[in-house]
DNA sequence: TCAAAAGTGTTCTCACTACACCCATGT
DNA sequence: ACATGGGTGTAGTGAGAACACTTTTGA
């Protein structure tokens, strides 16, 4: 404990991100290709260096997801996922990565054109089966950050942020079924979600589809935790545990 | 994404522990009282500064778990918390905290008398109730460190982590009540517990107490996630939610 | 009139709670 | 004998799964 006389050393501070949406009733995530070494050409999470000796690590990660997913900070969710450190997890040197999680509602655009060109949503699902290789420890990342989103399905309204500000029950189960990776009975799904207080409020207006019976239209209630919690089936070992 | 031609800030980086045990059926935590400014004589976590830029970040939690408490750190639980960077959350200037939590087996003697002599275990309900206050902003790690060790002990064999190498069903039981802040029913805890599989087995000896039967001695089993869970039960509204 | 999606009612099952009860020990 | 804590049996309760059923729309 003698912190006098000795200088600590001081290490690089990055912000990572994990942007999840919902496009096509697939999970997907934000990348990028990556334009300078290392991993030239390799596909990696978004993310960038602290600003300047000032800047929080929250507003750093706002700052990036405007920067390079062109996406407003305000009414997003977003949330720390853990910090990777390890010596050698970048061959610059030491930089140590502060990860946070975004969710986005699902946007028209596919991707960005306005700063990074070259970022586009992939599916998760392709990362997850390694189809798709990631620079640095971005798999690891992302992996906690899918893992951070089930778990918080079932006690958060987290999946309202997947949303836009107006949706069906409907809409909300595909949001369940794709970051769970899961089958909803729609019917049980529908009281199940109705019987939380607070979660969800109909704004009496109704949604017309192209066939079928039009949906009530509701918003994110002012309940932020679940209770009683939407809990998550669970997968009943088929053997495919770790896939 | 110019990231040519131009450096980044670095920062200083700390760990900083939330150690905690079951002592007097209480569950404490491990406190040291500062020796230098800034807020000298103030209570906080144990932690420091990274050592060097080749030291690991965990490498560092189990280097200070050793230094400040006097805690081996091969088999004891730890896992990060999260990253404090608030600018200004340090008044000597930019230092970015990456907080971890151990748990440690109630030790026989109260303090270390190793190498930071200050340090002493207390109460969490002491902190918790603002009856003794923190130094920085420990009082937010220590609360995130908290409720991360309640949530765990749902799902985790997390609890087995705070009993020696061996315990009885009660022991356990105690774990979960200190830790959760409520008590529970032995005879459904014990069945419950035993229709876990793989959390504990018996060694097949028994452990006498003062007086009543003899339980039997168990140990940690090869399960680290409890399925079915340890459900907590719900503070059904007391009033005292946010307090 | 039919298909499709929204929304409702009802049964069954299973896990958990509560508590009566038995077992093994020290005094 | 009896107090104390360990361990077992069992009925009642409540939440969720499964699924039959009704409602409302477009084609």
């Amino acid at each position: 404990m003698s912190e006098d006389r000795w200088t600590p050393p001081s290490v690089l501070l990055a912000v990572d991100l994990v942007i999840l949406t919902l496009r096509d009733s697939l999970l997907q995530v934000l990348l990028v290709e990556r334009g300078v070494e290392p991993y030239r050409g390799a596909w990696a999470l978004p993310g960038g260096f602290l600003n300047n000796s000032d800047e929080g690590l929250k507003e750093a990660a706002h700052r990036e997801l405007l920067e390079e997913a062109g996406l407003n900070g305000s009414q997003l969710h977003l949330e720390q996922i853990g910090t990777y450190g390890d010596p050698g997890r970048d061959p610059r040197g030491r930089i140590v990565s502060v990860a946070y999680l975004a969710i986005a509602p699902g946007l028209p655009e596919p991707a960005p054109g306005t700063d990074a060109a070259g970022a586009s949503w992939v599916p998760v699902q392709e990362v997850l089966c390694r189809r798709r290789t990631l620079a640095f420890d971005h798999y690891d990342i992302l992996v906690d950050g899918v893992e951070r989103a089930r778990e918080k399905l079932e006690r958060t309204a987290l999946a309202t942020a997947f949303c836009g500000s107006t949706f069906t029950i409907a809409d909300l189960q595909r949001v369940y079924e794709a970051v769970w990776g899961v089958q909803l009975d729609p019917r049980n799904f529908y009281r199940k979600v109705q019987g939380v207080p607070g979660f969800i409020v109909a704004t009496g207006s109704v949604r017309r589809t192209a066939r079928g019976r039009p949906a009530r239209v509701f918003r994110a209630g002012p309940c932020t935790v679940l209770n009683p919690p939407i809990v998550r089936p669970e997968r009943t070992g088929t053997g495919e545990e770790k896939q």
